[in-house]
DNA sequence: CTTGACCTTCCAGTAGCTGGAAGCCTTATG
DNA sequence: CATAAGGCTTCCAGCTACTGGAAGGTCAAG
């Protein structure tokens, strides 16, 4: 298998699977002309990958995930405990987004958003302490 | 005033200051020793992409905004449409965001967190399609 | 005069790719 | 059989927004 074809059956750009290589993730074998050739067991971890950065795991957690997923004798709840330190961070996240979605979308509110200079978002901004009033 | 006093005043790490510098947000002038001598103005300034970066503005868009506040003649419409962008921006990042979290929560709620290695998050990490079930 | 706290610059590295250049390999067509 | 298009290779650079560290100049106190 050429890596068009994994790119394609995978849906992960031909760069990102070089890079994913690069990086040790994969190892595909290597055609007498030097192309890569995609086994099977490579499609597979491609798309669990695939499947894992598409959950937001970052690339050192794939690596832990692959780890896991190849040992037999893991502890599920070892898989569990990654999954939960990375829903954390999601969360975290999604806080942090929500507290500047707030902020904004209050001031965008207050904003007449016409030809005029005077900007409730500029003040704000440019306000000793940002605006914090109800 | 020395970088260490804006570091102070503004809250941001004294790289970050000057790093400002270097891509040209605020150009500082210089004492005769060399050190950067930051004016009231620079303080300002600097408090200001400070916010506008905590609301989650990028690089570019700071920018912007400093070049709509120093614009007289600026229309606030153009501030609101800046800030629109942004938000909508925000809100497809938290729709990412809940997407993975929402199945990851499932995930996790499915999995025993045991010493037994038959774990969920991996099954559909490993899955030929990813679990859609309700 | 020395010590320690500042300040300076420059270089490198972080995450996870992505784009592009230069060049070999393969396949289809004339 | 030549050639052109397309796929493959490597390597290098750049993206965001910093951050850490090394090497060295400066300043205030004791």
């Amino acid at each position: 298998m050429n890596i068009s074809d994994v790119a394609g059956s995978t849906g992960l750009p031909i760069k990102t699977i070089r890079y994913y290589e690069d990086i040790g993730l994969i190892a595909p074998a290597r055609s007498a002309n030097g192309y890569r050739d995609f086994s099977d067991s490579d499609l597979h971890k491609l798309a669990f990958i695939g499947r894992a950065r598409s959950l937001g795991f970052g690339i050192d957690a794939c690596r832990d995930l692959l780890r896991l997923y190849n040992d037999q004798s893991r502890a599920s709840a070892d898989v569990k405990s990654l999954a939960q330190s990375h829903l954390a961070e999601i969360d975290r996240k999604i806080a942090e987004l929500g507290e500047m979605r707030a902020t904004l979308s209050h001031l965008i509110e207050a904003c007449a958003g016409n030809d005029r200079p005077d900007c409730p978002i500029l003040a704000d901004l440019a306000a000793d302490r940002p605006t914090l009033d109800p």
